[in-house]
DNA sequence: TTGTAAGCGTTATCAC
DNA sequence: GTGATAACGCTTACAA
């Protein structure tokens, strides 16, 4: 007992494998008799087309691979959304690989897009600029400024303004020792230039600390290491405030602190990045920057449709504004509050 | 310019394209010269095989899709992990969709899954019953008891394995009093009825809360609702203990009951479930169910190729044993600290 | 409007 | 070992 192909429908609807193909493809110029008469047999015969032969056979196969770093960075799944939400309107249809995953066998996740011959390509994450080169189909960048130079548009948040955002945001409540808790990758980069750069243009010193990863445990480390090298300097004074490049670190960060004896945000306001699910949880309820990745995702997916069906140019590169979600782990400093002119102890 | 074609491969290597398609496929008959000529030609053409093609001609694809319910429930990244390297085995690859991705435009996962013919499919999370019927390939469920029914083997945790083993905790602290806070779907219906069992077991009541959702939100809103429930209750008597069927929930709860004054775990403890990176944040540190969820991932990947490559019968479902590990989330009763046999005040 | 026929790039079945 | 040559199920000119 095989599958129903075209011809199984053309036959039993009494007309051509052609009409079969129009029909199903939504072609105007075929009678209404006929369109029923396809219609009916392809629900009886429970017929679904091989996307296969249709790829084969066509110029185009309307899928479109999705490459995300991680799949445990909960970041993608709105991004992903907006995404579908964008492509669907084009009639094309998401294939998802996470680079990790194939990582070892060499099943590299673009070498798998190519051999099932997609439309397109997204690139969602922190991708290696190695890998956006030698791509041979229509490609854009979502979320990371990795790869300026190739010839893919990059819809991107603007995580440098996100950076100052955040920053600002400790500045305005009267904070002056605002540290950072920076980590690996362009994004982290990105948002630590932002700080600086926002220090900077308000005449306020630096302090930065890396984190190994960008996780909670990394986060927590930093935090640790930074009061520890605070306490053996002579005259050091310890920040009142703290800027984590993401949500983990920020929590970790917290962790540490509260660890040490200083309350967030009574002795230490903190603020994060991504505005993650956690970061809206009571128990943490943290101040964080948040990329609108949903939107994100859906203005990659229009400029791919866009350079699929239009025919030329692509369109430009893309820095959305972030925003910020105040919740409470920011607060005014306490000498602040207390005297407002009043220099530290 | 076109892409590569085999015929193109053979030309170059001066064989024929049989040839071109035994060489790549590792046939172990051929002559050392002629493979070698081949792997230069592919490496020179920077030749990818297409995989429509393959698998129009072919009698499979070597592709299995995977059906997750939601990306953003990351209890799937391990377990697509563990799936990838149990298929990497028989030189398959995944392709994952999410049920919630295509669920607008009747976009079914599973009908694209179909039309790109794929071998095998795996229905990972609360996947409805419904959508295993009709399905015209081999298929695993991985993670869920609800279907049980099906012609499919279900690989699962034991989840009221979990949840007797959460209440268990509880009761061998010494609580007496301990509540549950469930939620909608299967997963939390099968860990609330092990915490029912085992209560029943050590002759124990219970007091059973059910939230809307399994967010945090809602389990804050749960414990809310329960303590206020308490407040208005003649003689009754809080909880030492709570038992919340996720992580998220937990999470809330504890919020919730922070917020009411009670303090975790010296008022109050907690466990969750599913062992999600935030229950090991160092600002929850919660303990927690574990599903070991890769070896689940892996047992499916396993079970499903051993479906496709063997003849005939298949694997029998199994039911994985979960575990539990424990932070400082959970502790002894104060009553019981202080003198053993004494009854709550 | 509908039918005919020629591919699309592989695998599979034979011969050689 | 190696090479022809049919399928595979569809799209797409081109005819009718």
């Amino acid at each position: 007992m095989k599958r129903p192909t075209i011809y199984d429908v053309a036959q039993r609807a009494g007309v051509s494998k052609s009409l079969v193909s129009l029909v199903l493809r939504g072609s105007p110029r075929v009678s209404e008799e006929k369109r029923e008469a396809v219609l009916a047999a392809v629900a009886e015969l429970d017929y679904t087309p091989s996307r296969l032969a249709a790829g084969l056979a066509g110029t185009r196969t309307r899928s479109i691979g999705v490459v995300v770093d991680d799949f445990a960075n909960l970041w993608f799944a709105p991004a992903l959304e907006g995404l579908r939400a964008a492509v669907a309107a084009g009639g094309y249809s998401l294939s998802v690989a996470d680079t990790a995953l194939n990582a070892h066998l060499s099943q590299d996740p673009i070498a798998v897009f190519r051999s099932l011959r997609v439309d397109g390509v997204v690139l969602a994450g922190e991708i290696s600029a190695e890998a956006a080169r030698q791509l041979a189909v229509p490609a854009v960048v979502l979320g990371t400024r990795a790869i300026e130079a190739a010839r893919v548009p990059v819809i991107a948040s603007d995580e440098t303004a996100g950076g100052r955002l955040a920053t600002a945001h400790l500045a305005e409540l009267g904070h002056r020792r605002i540290a950072c808790i920076s980590g690996p990758g362009p994004s982290a980069s990105a948002r630590e230039a932002g700080y600086l750069a926002e220090l900077a243009a308000r005449g306020l010193g630096a302090s930065l600390v890396r984190a190994e990863q960008t996780t909670e445990a990394a986060g927590a480390a930093a935090a640790d290491a930074m009061l520890a090298e605070l306490a053996s300097a002579p005259g050091a004074e310890a920040p009142t405030a703290v800027f984590a490049v993401n949500d983990p670190l920020a929590v970790g960060a917290i962790g540490a602190l509260r660890g040490q004896g200083f309350e967030v945000p009574r002795d230490v306001s903190v603020v994060g990045y991504d505005d993650s699910p956690i970061a809206s949880y009571r128990l943490v309820s943290l101040t964080s920057v948040s990329g609108d990745v949903r939107e994100l995702g859906e203005a990659a997916g229009a400029d791919l449709v866009a350079m699929l069906e239009g025919e030329g140019e692509f369109p430009p590169s893309r820095r959305l504004a972030p925003r910020l979600v105040v919740r409470r782990s920011t607060a005014a400093p306490r000498a602040h509050r207390r005297s407002p002119g009043a220099g530290p102890v």
